[in-house]
DNA sequence: TGCAAAATAGAACGACCGTTCGTTTTATTT
DNA sequence: AAATAAAACGAACGGTCGTTCTATTTTGCA
């Protein structure tokens, strides 16, 4: 049911412990398959992503993968849930470790920046998803909507620790700020991915220092 | 040259000249058909067009539509080509009216920005085939990456122009204003059409001016 | 008005799509 | 080892896709 329903159960270690709820197998096929229906999305998108590819990849029948989702929208839902675990793993929980305020803030630009630019073969769902399903209403884009906000939110949250900190100008607008950071990093993955112009890791960066420059208050580190 | 390679066959008002080629009516059927095209195309993308939905749209058999182009990329094709020109009479163009510098650079992104959210409906077919054809070589791909670096490229000399006429600081930098540009673009497109975000025109204009007020020469008017 | 050419229709093609169903193979439990 | 449940298969369904081919209609010109 809802969209919200968590990733849960993640491959594991066959405990031999006796008693607790034991693993199946179909579990762990389960995320292999969405482990590779992830990889064949980024490429060709949630849209492109077909039962049939995916089974070939698998090296299974269609009907064997189907089976472990009841439906289309089901895995890609599977799928967004997938990357958006990876997002946070990559992204957002290593910037945990700097200190609130513009060293945390730096942190999650820098890491945003890397997954966007640096994987040249493989897109980011958030973005080429956000096209395929501005138009198509469904739990789908709900699961990609309700991912996009979740991130964007931490983003912008950490921009108003930052001020809170005394980092950043105290009439420093935050939402202005989140929007115009957010923009940044589509200009590099369109310049990057669509245009190849070698030139946007270098300009995503100096867009984002004139931010800080014209935000930073007189207290900033 | 440049952002201006015509559209070359418009639809011609009967000339009875003899001689002279004259209007057969395959013309402007199809010119009726690319017209539709593009509608359908900026509602569900490039890829998700198909000349079924088009002829069942004009009312025509679908052999009847595809004798018009010989395939479907060739239809892709001059989808982008007419979006091209119609981007071109409602953003270029009627910039040039406004004398070169800061009128011409803030027209051009006011109309740019009016294309992009105006229309509830219908995206934007530069930033919808980026994400379709970054990974996906050929001629429509080449025939989009053309029309974006062409519209892009009037962007930038109107910077340059800006900034020749004194009204930026003889320090900015044209390309990465360009980029900066391009980037508040993308994110109102994606905040307002995604995500829903009201705000979203009222913080690509707000960046668009701190943009201008960052590199503004003492001298601009 | 008649004739050639252009435009459209219609049916058929092979390919792939998501999905269903009954069967068979594998895993797990008793 | 036997019994049971879970997982994977294989074939088929109705559908849409782009494309091809052959008729038929419509158009423009002599």
């Amino acid at each position: 049911m809802a969209v919200v329903e968590l990733p849960v159960k993640v491959a594991r270690p066959a405990s031999s412990q006796a008693g607790g709820s034991v693993i199946h197998k179909g579990q762990q096929t389960k995320s292999a398959i969405v482990d590779a229906a992830l990889g064949l999305a980024t490429q060709i998108g949630l849209e492109g992503l077909s039962i049939g590819a995916l089974a070939e990849v698998m090296r299974m029948s269609k009907s064997g993968v189907f089976a472990h989702f009841g439906s289309r929208e089901e895995l890609q839902i599977s799928v967004i849930r997938e990357y958006h675990a990876r997002f946070e793993e990559e992204v957002f929980y290593p910037a945990l470790e700097k200190p609130k305020g513009l060293p945390r803030l730096k942190a999650l630009f820098q890491n945003w920046m890397n997954r966007t630019s640096v994987e040249l073969d493989s897109g980011c769902l958030y973005i080429s998803g956000a096209v395929e399903f501005d138009d198509r209403p469904g739990p789908v884009r709900d699961a990609l909507v309700g991912s996009v906000q979740s991130w964007l939110a931490a983003m912008h949250r950490a921009v108003v620790q930052a001020k809170e900190a005394g980092h950043l100008a105290p009439d420093a607008d935050e939402h202005q700020i989140a929007f115009e950071i957010h923009g940044l990093i589509l200009a590099l993955h369109y310049e990057a991915r669509f245009l190849k112009t070698p030139s946007s890791v270098h300009r995503a960066n100096t867009g984002f220092a004139s931010i800080l420059t014209r935000y930073r208050s007189a207290t900033a580190p």
